[in-house]
DNA sequence: GGTCGGTATTTTGTATACAATGTGTATTCT
DNA sequence: AGAATACACATTGTATACAAAATACCGACC
């Protein structure tokens, strides 16, 4: 099981972006190099070559002097999320309908088998990665690069985010989660006949599902509030 | 004018990024380590944590025991950029009427001022890198990150595209780069005046301009030819 | 003459020592 | 007692030596 530092390097990458995105390291949390260094026996030059490389993809963030900590979910940057998200998601699914490869769409299907059964007996964990990975797909199948990097930054956040509702607690929750795998479904079924019309629909349903899902938990139970005063737009 | 570490090593990357930008350093070009860590008087370690940051942000591309190389600008990265560049400007733009400071709008009054000059007076070089600033700083105004880094990524593309024709060769380039110039004008009023539609359209009227200018120099004359044998479609 | 293989050189990647900066703590002075 | 300061410690940043990989060069062989 042994192997060399590149490889290393790559399983430490690896660790680190998994850990953010399932929230085992929360959001804010500093980062230690020599207990990372240790851990995955590497030095400190190609473990901080690692820390620039996450920074850029949205990951961490770099302070000078003063280390590395996981990037901030913060009140503003989800008002940013929720104004980005529609858009790049409805391109980078009407691009990947235009233009998947075979090869691409084998691999989507994978990814969708993988998150149906971390729906049935998975992890919340299991869950956001198995989402994620189907939708890193997607953005593949786009293949603009132009387009990549905000789209695979909001993948980030919207991992991080669904990783509060993949551990459902209410009826609706549950079933909202099986019908985005039905959704998941329907997309595979539109890239694979080139369906860029139905793409970009779905690409919104789906949207719109995720968003209604991260509500029910922002705004738990709406405890039957006689009056308005608990509107939308308060929190805002 | 001598300075510490740290400094040095924004002065290399600033100059990194001109050089991209402009062109001094054409895509696809190695870069060569031990000169510039000569040159800017760093040791190699922050010299490559700079690579790896410009790596990031879409300046360079970095392949694993072969250096940094400045990033490609081929045909297939053309096709991205036109198809992502229109509706990612219309959002930055929008968001930019929507939360510009009062700052920030002043920043941007003296970018246009040196824009203008550029256009006076100055070089193809400055002429691209005071139109890139001014656009840098609409998408600081935007202040979206998710939107940010693929806005930045065509930015840098969008300057360099724009070199080849910060060099007027014919009466109605000329023409088109005067008339951007009154477009900046309209955009900073209308960022203003918080005019997201007008923004909105401004964005895309300025797009479309600058696709023209691009096109009339990816197909100079036209030669007017009789038939229709060269029509546009040919080279996709 | 051309191609394959092996060695020398250059270039890239990693480890580590050292310098600089930030942080915590104790002591002193008011 | 509380605040300020100086000192010790911990963490981050840089330089450099060394290891590994790629490239260039050269000669042998077909």
């Amino acid at each position: 099981m042994k192997d060399n530092v590149g490889d290393r390097k790559a399983k430490l990458a690896a660790h680190l972006k998994r850990s953010v995105l399932t929230l085992a390291l929360e959001p804010g949390v500093d980062l230690d190099e020599a207990q990372l260094c240790q851990a995955f026996d590497v030095s400190r030059t190609p473990l901080r070559e690692v820390f620039r490389e996450l920074a850029g993809e949205g990951y961490l963030s770099l302070r000078v002097n003063r280390g590395a900590r996981v990037s901030d979910l913060s009140h503003t940057t989800l008002r940013d999320f929720f104004l980005a998200a529609p858009m790049i998601y409805g391109a980078v699914m009407r691009l990947a309908a235009l233009n998947a490869s075979a090869q691409q769409i084998e691999a989507l299907k994978l990814a969708q088998v993988d998150f149906r059964e971390a729906l049935r007996t998975g992890s919340a964990s299991h869950r956001a990665l198995a989402n994620n990975h189907f939708h890193q797909i997607t953005g593949e199948m786009a293949g603009n690069i132009y387009l990549l990097p905000s789209f695979n930054r909001l993948l980030i956040d919207h991992a991080r985010i669904a990783m509060t509702f993949y551990r459902p607690q209410t009826q609706q929750m549950a079933k909202n989660l099986t019908e985005a795998c039905q959704q998941h479904d329907a997309i595979i079924a539109a890239i694979e006949t080139r369906d860029e019309v139905a793409a970009t629909q779905l690409a919104d349903d789906h949207w719109n599902l995720s968003r209604n899902q991260i509500e029910l938990f922002v705004m738990p139970a709406a405890l039957d509030m006689p009056m308005g005063e608990l509107s939308r737009k308060t929190s805002a």
